[in-house]
DNA sequence: TAGATTGTTAATCGATTAACAATC
DNA sequence: TAGATTGTTAATCGATTAACAATC
């Protein structure tokens, strides 16, 4: 693809086995333009949608609970490039606490509250157990946090005006479960 | 809750948040049959959930990747909950081969071919970086697997009979950091 | 019985897909 | 020009929501 400067939203539908009107609406909504007969300029078309995801502006963030999970979330270049920088982890383990990990501190949780409350970011990362996460949600809103991204198996309860997203791995593991399911049953129906 | 043995629709969409009649279409699916004026029994509607989502029969599964995201599912008891059984892990860092993490032994990737060969899985579990992700999955389905649960951030390309479901985080970053920009947007409208 | 609940059938809504005019 | 591509407008499809009869 080494020199390649245009592509073609048709050229996009093909390689991701998506359909192409699918595509130029997707593309629309950036702002994009293209020229007929030709197709998009690669980099205005990069430069459109990292603007559209807001990748472009950073949005500091504090990841509370620095287990596996979340050492894996402050050692994932990805968050960063996609305009999210995690400023400060917090956990309850003394043996965790002042250590650094990827660069970032870890912080005890009893200093949760003030902190976000000195220095409020737009956005916190709960990658607690679950029977804490609820706790912990609550304390994180009272002090102003106004967007939860949430990876604990739990659905947390918060007010309207705050944004909730969770990743949930379990209801991903109940549809991969369930499509293996009827591919097997379909097989048993040929036999 | 306790001493609950019974359970409506209404209420469980009630507490939910969600519409009753999506509620009663779902319970459908699994079969349950509630009594008019009464509701559905807690235990056999459990019961019939366990059933349709194969939570009571155990699959088992091969992990490709021990870093801190395999570690974290090596850990999470959840898994097992959803009958989902890691039976082993493949690493390449010779200083993880032959340890245990959760009770379960890292083996070398170099043994990942023989061994599915030998006891196929149903599934397979990558959490390895996105540059090796492809290759693994490739030797993973030329041995036998048929379903894989990808965490790496990428696309993995796989034959049409083989089930792939991802957990994307980068997608689901990108919803929340939407629907945040979005709020904001409406608020600095209201000024 | 009256009221609450079930479960189905119809209506609405939104998203995906198809068709087509515009354009370089 | 002819053909490829864009981007919009219409049609289809599916899912969500509303309405309602059945029932204990």
């Amino acid at each position: 693809m080494a020199g390649v400067e245009i592509i073609s939203a048709s050229r996009i539908s093909q390689d991701l086995g998506v359909q192409h009107t699918q595509v130029r609406k997707d593309l629309a909504m950036t702002g994009a333009q293209g020229t007929p007969k030709v197709g998009h300029k690669i980099d205005e078309l990069i430069h459109l949608i990292e603007e559209f995801l807001s990748w472009n502006q950073t949005n500091n963030a504090f990841l509370v609970g620095v287990g596996n999970l979340g050492m894996a979330l402050l050692g994932y270049e990805g968050l960063m490039q996609s305009g999210l920088r995690i400023v400060a982890a917090f956990d309850h383990d003394p043996s965790k606490i002042g250590t650094r990990i990827g660069g970032i501190k870890v912080v005890g949780l009893d200093r949760l509250s003030d902190i976000v409350t000195a220095f409020p970011p737009h956005l916190a990362i709960i990658t607690t157990p679950a029977d804490v996460a609820q706790g912990i949600a609550d304390r994180l809103i009272e002090s102003g946090v106004k967007a939860i991204w949430n990876f604990a198996p739990i659905r947390l309860h918060v007010p309207s005006d705050v944004v909730i997203e969770n990743v949930d791995m379990r209801s991903s593991l109940a549809v991969l479960s369930y499509k293996l399911k009827q591919k097997t049953k379909s097989c048993v129906d040929i036999d």
